[in-house]
DNA sequence: TTGTAAGCGTTATCAA
DNA sequence: TTGATAACGCTTACAA
């Protein structure tokens, strides 16, 4: 009352309504142990009474903590990186940060204008995974000098960069792609895979050629994409791939929107799974499992990943020198899912 | 330098530098137009060699104003929600706003939690979408006494009060269901539903409800379920309902995550679908589409309902005012997808 | 156990 | 066009 209709109340009212200062009553709603029993009930129960807030503004600009993280995913609703925010931020949440989700939706740009807004929104650290074509990374060097924790996931650095790196063990997910396919005794593989610029593609390559070098095996350039992996570009690439005569027997894809639609594309065609054709997919999105036949592919793992990112951020967040290791890139296992498409 | 390591340059500090008053490179940095050409020049390239960085919390506490839009969602990654999010914050991202993105993991608790921390957060509006068993509001309570823009979509109240609530057009969606089913001809219906304190749920049922009395057709309570639609209480509830020789025809579920169990529940029980039995879900989740055979479902249409909240809120946050008139609910259609279950 | 006072960095008001 | 000043609300070192 008294005051303008939708004044605010702070401590200091709260404190002259009390007859104490505004430090002890900061003190009693923070349960700071150097205030009488009494005093902290006696604040508390005015508090709720003027039906003050606390004002997290105020606090983060006198603390220098804001208790906000910042991420930026590429898109959140990517199968793998909706489980990965499910996960991360119900852990972060335990510990009392928000989340500030941001999407590039794949856009270099945007990305570089979200760094700048997280940054001087004073996150008190940043979660990124990169947008497809992001070749440098500048727009992230003012965390990096300002030692604020930056941790790279999933989709991370191609060059050597000072931040701390959690990804999925790629390279061996294009591997054990290569390896299950050349059991099956297949030798004519198309590929259809995001940019090499991309981290995870590009390892999923090199992981996949290695597998096919051991075995001899080589892959025809007129049989391998790469681009961004929507169903639209899967069914360009696809109908390239099956002109002609000569037809490949697998079609490993380097996510699973893109071995769905060779799914469907197989099956407009008439072409049979597997007998006729091979399909691998990765990611494990649920639509691998759903469709039919449901598709062998890879799993990342994305919950453990998010784990794993949470685990090592507390940790910075805790003691900014653990910042000083940026030991070795933390990698996550990934697993071959056996299904009926190979 | 001269400074200790890791000191942040403030506008004061730039205003040392350059001999003149903070208040000068305040207004330079912020492109006041009262500013010469050739200082806001000098300042802008003072700041930038400086390192400066802007920081939020001293003007957002200085304006009373975060920039921070709330969000509350059950669960980032169920799919109705993961299209919203991504509309939405692309939307408000554009405006120069960011999403404080939080879940409540369909836990009143959390929910209750996650809007006192938003609440003193100062987010400047808040977007909810409620636990399947939040069944008062008062932890909203706040918002509404401090003028806070406060929208409620998709899971909105089902007891009146008075926020903006923008939701889909459920009972509707239990009609279009309901209608459908009997044109097929069919009588005998199974029905797995969330629980009806969600009002989504609620209203679907009315929905289909209203069509079969229509029809004059009863639901049989033997075949009736209302509970968390997880593909797990979906099997046990399917085994429930399979039991003996009097089966149903029809099984309208009223999510896509129980519908895709109900088909592989036929499908291990060899019924064959849709002669034997209909499957109807709702929500249009992709794995509806691209099951065999495809699931005839619901579609919400979750972008558009974004744009929507987003449009309000922007209309919100411009003008305190628009607040006074909680019109009517906005009501977002639905569509019926036919495909082949059905 | 409590109070005093200063300061976090920015910006709006008023004056020059 | 620029400057001086105060204030946003909270917290902490220091003093009592």
């Amino acid at each position: 009352m008294g005051k303008s209709e939708n004044a605010e109340t702070s401590i200091v009212d709260i404190a002259a309504v009390l007859g104490i200062s505004a430090a002890t009553v900061s003190r009693a709603l923070n349960n700071n142990p150097r205030i009488s029993e009494a005093t902290r009930k006696r604040v508390k129960e005015k508090a709720l009474e003027m039906g003050y807030r606390h004002n997290s503004m105020a606090s983060s600009l006198r603390n220098k903590r804001s208790n906000i993280i910042g991420l930026i995913v590429p898109r959140v609703s990517m199968y793998f990186h909706a489980v990965f925010i499910t996960a991360l931020q119900n852990r972060l949440q335990e510990e009392g940060y928000s989340l500030m989700v941001c999407q590039s939706n794949d856009s270099v740009a945007i990305e570089q204008k979200l760094a700048g807004t997280l940054y001087s929104s004073r996150v008190d650290a940043l979660v990124v995974s990169l947008a497809l074509y992001t070749e440098d990374y500048n727009h992230f060097d003012g965390f990096m000098s300002h030692g604020i924790p930056l941790i790279f996931y999933d989709r991370v650095p191609t060059k050597p960069y000072p931040a701390h790196i959690i990804k999925g063990d790629d390279y061996r997910g294009g591997l054990l792609a290569g390896n299950h396919l050349i059991e099956t005794g297949c030798t004519k593989i198309a590929y259809i895979s995001g940019p090499l610029s991309c981290s995870i593609y590009k390892e999923r390559t090199e992981g996949l050629l290695h597998a096919l070098k051991k075995a001899k095996i080589n892959l025809k350039e007129k049989w391998c994409f790469y681009h961004e992996l929507t169903a639209e570009n899967a069914w360009n690439s696809l109908r390239k791939i099956f002109v002609g005569n000569d037809q490949p027997e697998v079609v490993f894809a380097s996510n699973d929107t893109t071995a769905v639609a060779a799914v469907e594309f197989a099956r407009e065609q008439g072409i049979k799974i597997p007998e006729e054709l091979k399909i691998i997919g990765y990611s494990n999105d649920p639509r691998a499992a759903i469709i039919s036949p449901p598709i062998t592919t890879i799993d990342q793992h994305p919950a453990e990943m998010a784990h794993r990112v949470a685990y090592k951020l507390l940790a910075l967040l805790k003691d900014k020198h653990a910042n000083r290791d940026i030991s070795q890139n933390e990698i996550v296992p990934v697993t071959l899912v056996r299904r009926m498409t190979t």
